[in-house]
RNA sequence: GGCGGUGUAGCCAAGUGGUAAGGCGAUGGUCUGCAAAACCGUUAUACCCCGGUUCGAAUCCGGGCACCGCCUCCA
């Protein structure tokens, strides 16, 4: 019997049961970056939740056709290639490496797809024709906007009405636009600027158009889920479901999947508070499992509070469950309950932070140990933390320490603890610290290893 | 102002009608010369406030309060 999956549809606001358009086939499309700058933990988070998604979708028995774009044609990229005087598409291209990069060292699978815009003018410039055709959009002086009056549905994911939006929109007057709300699909080159060739002259795509173009191209008109993060709710994704479905019927995407955002130590990241926070950066300091861990003990949905803090408990939290876990008696617990515990938690919205707790009460219940182990690999596999337990294993090795010293300070420490010279033996301890070694006292013997943190 | 979200122990965090998962911390103990580490216990009669529905509410409804996000580029 296959139990359903209840998702939340920010389109509608409420859980539904995942039904795919094709029975056992899942499509999903993940906006992925605008590749101008390196990337930060919020494509991290955003990444390792859909990461998990997948392989979660795909552990239960879904083909799953997984697509995830980048945005290599941008203002920003623009601007930082005039900024740098290079070439747009280098720093497009140098900052899609990087992402790449970084994604695998996050332990996140790649996606089946990874389209680019640059690569799609041609479908771009297709479907701008259409909607034109079709009437929803308008050409003037090289730029071609959509027109969202005629799109009777604007506003419908972001429970906006143009109304409202209008009233309050900040956006500087554009004498070209027929309602100021309108966007670009098209924009006319200016300096500097990478451009195409078009039936209204050179230019480039706007922002948006991409997403319609390359989702349509690999999961077709519609598909089952669009994911991303909260704040590509508006404009972002209004606007894709505003170019798509005033051609198409049906629904765009039928499930909308948007993952919440990182504040760092209670404030927002944001490229304007200067408080972003590298992949890279991150990763120099935190093993990708704990990162992984640390996203995924959250619920998806909620914004998350990022800090060194919170990254220390879970490594702490981990070591104490892979002592518990090595440290109970080898026994043949059948761990059935455990693994349809954690499977129905992840059928209710992907809930991951569920999943952990449950992982954890069964490690400090005993119940998981060196020969039952096995039965959690799927459950490893599903989170994408195989190995977990291998984070710790680098404890008193000596790799490229001189180990010399420290044996010597040991020896000498215990030749005075013989003779209950405590304070020699104190202070020989001490001074161990300041050089960075902890000392562990055992009946016949003392290790040491080296400070973590 | 519009829309959306959140409010659960010292901190973080699950829990959408059946009597409060999990983690960190704290605390008691074992171990130790003393520590550290490790391990074993304990740790919310209670879920922002006020009403209501119900046999039963953290969960549903109404009304407050507080915080946050989006409405401009962002994952």
């Amino acid at each position: 019997m296959k139990k359903d999956i209840h998702l939340y549809n920010s389109l509608t606001n409420s859980k539904e049961i995942f039904k795919p358009l094709v029975p056992g086939n899942v499509g999903i499309y993940v906006c992925g970056p605008t590749v101008y700058s390196s990337s930060h933990m919020g494509h991290a988070r955003s990444a390792i939740v859909f990461d998990v998604i997948v392989r979660f979708l795909r552990q239960i028995g879904f083909k799953v056709n997984y697509v995830k774009n980048f945005t290599d044609i941008d203002d920003k990229i623009i601007e930082k290639a005039n900024e740098l005087n290079q070439k747009s598409e280098d720093i497009a291209n140098k900052y899609k490496q990087e992402y790449i990069e970084d994604m695998k060292n996050l332990g996140c699978i790649s996606p089946d797809h990874e389209p680019c815009v640059s690569q799609n003018i041609n479908g771009i410039i297709d479907l701008i024709k259409e909607i034109i055709d079709k009437d929803f959009a308008y050409e003037i002086n090289g730029d071609v906007y959509f027109q969202i009056d005629k799109f009777k549905e604007y506003g419908k994911l972001s429970n906006q009405s143009t109304d409202s939006m209008i009233e309050n929109n900040r956006i500087e007057f554009n004498p070209n636009k027929k309602n100021p709300l309108d966007f670009a699909l098209w924009k006319k080159v200016k300096n500097n600027e990478p451009s195409w060739e078009s039936p209204w002259g050179n230019g480039r795509p706007g922002w948006h158009i991409e997403c319609s173009v390359m989702s349509c191209k690999h999961l077709g008109k519609n598909f089952d889920i669009h994911g991303g993060g909260r704040d590509l709710i508006f404009p972002h994704h209004e606007n894709e479901i505003a170019q798509s479905e005033c051609i198409n019927s049906g629904n765009f995407a039928n499930y909308w999947i948007h993952n919440g955002l990182i504040n760092i130590n209670k404030e927002k990241m944001s490229k304007s508070l200067g408080n972003m926070i590298n992949i890279k950066d991150a990763l120099t300091r935190w093993h990708p499992i704990l990162i992984r861990i640390f996203f995924l003990s959250h619920h998806y949905r909620t914004p998350v509070d990022l800090s060194e803090e919170k990254l220390i408990e879970i490594e702490k939290s981990l070591k104490k469950a892979k002592n518990k876990i090595m440290l109970s008696k080898p026994k043949s617990i059948d761990l059935t309950d455990f693994n349809n515990l954690w499977m129905e938690a992840m059928h209710d919205d992907f809930n991951t932070a569920k999943a952990i707790g449950i992982f954890f009460k069964y490690i400090n219940d005993g119940k998981i140990n060196p020969s039952n182990i096995d039965q959690v690999k799927i459950f490893e596999q599903v989170m994408g933390i195989t190995n977990w337990t291998s984070i710790f294993e680098h404890d008193s090795e000596t790799s490229n320490i001189d180990s010399s010293f420290i044996n010597n300070l040991i020896s000498k420490r215990n030749e005075a603890r013989k003779n209950k010279n405590w304070e020699l033996a104190d202070e020989l301890r001490n001074e161990a610290e300041q050089k960075g070694f902890i000392l562990i006292d055992e009946k016949e013997q003392t290790l040491w290893k080296t400070k973590d943190r």
